[in-house]
Formats: C-alpha cells, structure tokens, sequence
DNA sequence: ATGATATTGATAATCATTCTCATTTGTGCT
DNA sequence: AGCACAAATGAGAATGATTATCAATATCAT
C-alpha cells in the first residue's frame, strides 16, 4: 500500500461502517489531509476490485464501502443507525450454487444483504 | 392504471429483460410516443414502490426495472444477453429470518440476485 | 361548461462518479 | 547526488442518471 491508500483505507477504517467516496474525502479534508476525491475514488474501487473492501448500494444508487474482517461473507445492515454484523451464509452459498446448475449457468456470483432495525434502534 | 402507466408498463414488458429508464424512454419515443422522461421515471418508481415491478441496480449504480409474473422471488440474470430466470428462494428467506432474529433485527427484508453466463453465452 | 385538482412533458438543477491533464512523486540507473 | 522516465496525484471540467420545477393540459365532480 502506498501512501495515498494508506490514508483513504485508514479513513474508512476510522468510519466504521458502510461510507460512500464522498463523506470519506470529506472526513480526510477535515483531518486536514491533501488528498484529492478522484485519488478516494480510485484507491476504493481498486480496493473493491481485490475484495480488500467491500461494496454495497444504497436505495438511491450510491455506493457504499466498508473494510471488512473476514474472508466471504454477507452484511446484516441496520437502515438507522448503521451498524453492521457480518453473517457466514454457507447455506445460501450452496442454494446458489445448485440453482445455477440447475439453469446451466456458469461462472455464477451472488448478491446477498440484509437490512433491517437492530435491537437498540 | 392510467394512460402513461399503460404505455410506460407496457414498454416495459415488450423489452422482456431488466431495462433502465431511459431506455424504455428511448423505446417510447421510437414507437412515436411523447411521453416524456420524467413520467417514465415516476411511473416506474411508483410500479417498484407497489411491487409490480422489480429492481435492481447495475454494477455502476444504474437502476433496471422488470416485469415480473410471479410473487415475491430473485433472479438469475445472464451477464451477457440479459437472460432472467425468476428464482424461489424459500430457503434463503428461512435463512435470512433466522439471522436477524438471532441479531436482534427486526422488520427485515433481504436483497438477493444471481448473476452469470447463461448456457448460450 | 366551470372551477378545483392531479398529471404531464420540457427543461433546468443536482449530485455521484469519471475523465483530463498539468504537476508532483517515485524508481531505477549511473 | 543527478537524471530520465513512468506512475500517481489533485484540481477542476465533463458525464450521465435521477430529481425538481413549473407552466400547460387533462380529469372530474358539480
């Protein structure tokens, strides 16, 4: 990792939750840091590309990046407050797998998240 | 269903495939229709809202819209030609209940698509 | 027909994302 | 260190989907 990657990955680190480019260039410049919005751009979709990061939508069609623990996984997201619990789905895994046989398709992938309200919200 | 629903609706249905706004606008507009832009995104906005259509979004944050027979249910989309497969997935809505209760979430809903190449492409 | 109300289409505005490009920074080589 | 050259950066412009605005038009009960 460079230096630019170094800050822009620190930076969603430090948000903790799913972050879109933008309030993640907004948390760098009130931190005082240089770096440019197409710099944050870049280094989270390169990020994205290796799986380093991952990446969700919102209902309005931003995007939304989070740095994640695990290896695979699927996000259980609260719509208020934010939090996010990542969920193993071996199970959904294999029903997706064996649905793509069954229609013979190959080189299947998978979009699975979860939103709701967590306990406390 | 008023006029522009009816035209807008249907457009949608004769592109048989998951197709953003604008190119049911383009289509419209092709056959001679004046509709304009903006009614076609209201009234496919107000479709989703009702669950007559189903959404999803590209890769780059587009949304793309579909006429769907059956009730609730995922896809299996061809990356390649658009090919939709509507998909049961009881045992992924089991799985996605189950989680969220163990979390402590309520009012759940669940965001599942399958993507690939389909047996022709 | 008449006035109240809702819908429509053209167009402008918004906003995330991408592109461009001059400048800076990094790197290997001598 | 000094130098040539490639890669990365940041500022700002451009793009493109989506939304907002608003005057014109259709709808409908009376």
């Amino acid at each position: 990792m460079n230096k630019s990657e170094i800050k822009v990955i620190g930076a969603l680190k430090r948000q903790g939750k799913f972050s879109s480019a933008q309030s993640v260039y907004q948390l760098l410049r009130k931190e005082g840091e240089s770096t440019g919005l197409a710099t944050v751009y870049r280094t989270l979709q390169k990020a994205a590309a290796k799986n380093a990061v991952d990446v969700l939508r919102t209902d309005d069609g931003e995007a939304l990046y989070r740095l994640c623990e695990t290896g695979h996984h699927h996000h259980l997201v609260c719509t208020s407050c934010g939090k996010t619990i990542e969920v193993e789905g071996s199970a959904v895994e294999r029903w997706a797998n064996t649905v793509a046989k069954n229609h013979g398709f190959r080189k299947v992938t998978h979009v699975v998240e979860l939103f709701g309200l967590c306990a406390k919200c």
